[in-house]
DNA sequence: ATTTGGCTACGAAATTATTCGTACTTAAAA
DNA sequence: TTTTAAGTACGAATAATTTCGTAGCCAAAT
């Protein structure tokens, strides 16, 4: 669980698993079309890269058809994860609040959103508080 | 204001920001001292990257004393700003809300932090509120 | 005065990531 | 049937990052 045994995408992969979970597994042609709309790129280059990934267990692909189908083969909320972690651990040094103060102050959430965030700090709130009372389990 | 122009730390890099930004001005066998404590490195390697650092502009350093003494020249502000923007732009397409739960997901906040987080979400819950009842500026 | 140890500078090797050309295959169009 | 267009495979060039060895310098210890 150290951290370092994890897979750990690179930036042009993680450009590629993102396509993917948003659109759906797709072929190259179908993610080098999206990636290439914000940056020039060989269809060659796109291609190697998912080969690449699917070498390293990235993506899983179905290769009955003659465009071979691909999937991202790990889930979206795990590097999320990941990723959060990292910022909290790096840059935020164990504080997720700080985070979420940037978070905010950069992109103004909407009233719903703000909305959600606070049920789910009362909540948090209410956890927090159990524990603190008793240590039961349920 | 495109963000390709603004400086990019790469991960070693970032490492060494971090120390700097935690304990001040250092020299090169302090910021060495701590980053080996995590992973092997030679001595050259830090300072190497340290020199590199100051050419890019990302270290200052006052060279009067024998061991030079070097100062992050970036903030630690803008490089988290900048790091959250891509998260949420990136990974959490636009919804700060999401990155935020996972935020709290993973690491539990304190009461107080929770406080806070709350405290602020009024705040904000109001400028949404008088922005959209009208738009004078100030 | 000499040696030793810690420091900088810097070239260059090693590693990792990205990009692309070329060969080959095959389905479909002509 | 021949040609063409779209695919895959894969070696290899390039670029970016990281690592380290070696040379030279200087202050302090011997």
């Amino acid at each position: 669980m150290s951290d370092s045994d994890l897979i750990k995408p690179t930036t042009s992969e993680l450009e590629i698993l993102q396509i993917l979970w948003e659109e759906g597994d797709s072929t190259v042609r179908e993610v080098h079309e999206i990636l290439s709309a914000k940056k020039a790129s060989g269809y060659t280059t796109t291609l190697k890269l998912m080969q690449i990934m699917h070498d390293k267990g990235l993506l899983h692909r179905n290769d009955e058809a003659r465009s071979h189908v691909y999937t991202a083969a790990v889930k979206k909320e795990s590097m999320q994860k990941q990723a959060v972690n990292k910022m909290i651990n790096g840059m935020f040094k164990g504080s997720p609040a700080k985070l979420i103060m940037h978070a905010l102050g950069n992109h103004k959430a909407t009233k719903e959103e703000i909305a959600e965030i606070k049920k789910y700090l009362n909540e948090m709130e209410n956890d927090v508080a159990a524990k603190t009372k008793n240590t039961s389990k349920k």
